[in-house]
DNA sequence: AAATTTGTTGAATTTGAATTCAACGCCTTG
DNA sequence: CAAGGCGTTGAATTCAAATTCAACAAATTT
């Protein structure tokens, strides 16, 4: 036995994220187990279906972006501040994030695997919802005045900051990270009547 | 000779652009000769490399998309009706869109692959300066008033546009076609000052 | 410390797709 | 209508990846 149990199962979440990031959906057995370190045999040892474990780690992947945007708002109260600090979590770093290469891949796969379609699907909603409590709160303190209801404010938040996620990733000239996130708070200003400031 | 040569090419063109929006980027040639009705020998007699093949097909597929955009606007003038047409148009009717279908997974490959990277961007600069000429237009016959510069509100009218397309791809529960444009035209509305009545 | 279980390898096999090409039918031209 | 080239097929070959599995090593149990 090569390795603690419990780091096992995420060593190959972990390798699958990167060889998907990497290779796109379509990444062979080969270079997952490549990326784990591992002949295919015991990675097929694990999930005999390789397609398990893609689900599982893409799940995994997931979890952590939206885990990692949570964590990002704490200690944070200001609406305007927490508005602004979630903008920019949204947005890929460079066109190098693995994170968000993997998120790509899985959206260009969703219009024709369902499994992918439901757990997008669910993690636009949850972004969505992320954004909606922020607004509201925001709203009930006084801070916002918004232009219509947190909901649809909240969906084209989101719808925003994946679709200049894509412009990111495929290495838009003028449109880099900070760039797209002057255009998406420009929309937040807009609809929350607030000059949500660049700088804390 | 099967064919008319001056459609052959055109046929091989279709053919690819349906294998693809059905099997993603990862496509067989065999999948496209089979889409083609003909043998994967004829499919290579005509693209030695099925990559040069599925790169001309996917730029067939963005100039069809950007024409049809284009020519739903022939004979209207009106500002606001214009902008409403071209929010319509560019998102997909349902989630079997094939034409959105390709540009998904066109989008999912562009992270990892320089060419799709140039073809995308540049698809969408040309849908941003469609948008910058509408609003620029309806501004100066004062039909709008716009809340920014007409770039930055055209860059985010496209980026709600290609996310939505994404959601409805993967088929949100909620979001249909109607439900976003319902939500772009909210956005297009508040950076417009203009009632944009969706029907004409 | 022997026996058992767990995880892994590497070689052999199977599978499936890409590639090559001789042969053939059809269209065009002389 | 004969000759030549074009487009296509289908079979043979090559190539690459998935799958299987006997054997082995490390950890765990008894």
């Amino acid at each position: 036995m090569a390795r603690a149990k419990s780091t096992r199962r995420t060593d190959l979440l972990e390798a699958a994220q990167r060889a998907m990031a990497e290779h796109g959906a379509g990444v062979r057995l080969n270079q997952v187990a490549e990326e784990a370190g591992l002949t295919s045999g015991a990675i097929l040892y694990h999930y005999p279906d390789l397609q398990d474990l893609l689900v599982d780690a893409n799940r995994a992947g997931m979890e952590r972006f939206h885990d990692a945007r949570l964590k990002a708002l704490e200690g944070i109260t200001d609406p305007a501040q927490r508005l602004v600090v979630t903008i920019t979590s949204g947005l890929p770093i460079d066109e190098d994030d693995e994170e968000v290469r993997l998120l790509c891949a899985l959206g260009g796969e969703a219009a024709r695997n369902t499994v992918y379609a439901v757990l997008l699907t669910s993690l636009y909603d949850r972004q969505v919802a992320m954004y909606q409590a922020i607004l509201e709160s925001g709203a009930a303190q006084g801070e916002f005045v918004l232009s219509g209801d947190a909901l649809t404010i909240s969906r084209n938040l989101v719808a925003l900051e994946d679709a200049y996620g894509y412009r990111i990733m495929a290495g838009h000239p003028t449109l880099d990270h900070d760039a797209c996130a002057e255009l998406i708070l420009n929309y937040a200003r807009l609809s929350t009547n607030h000059p949500l400031p660049t700088e804390l």
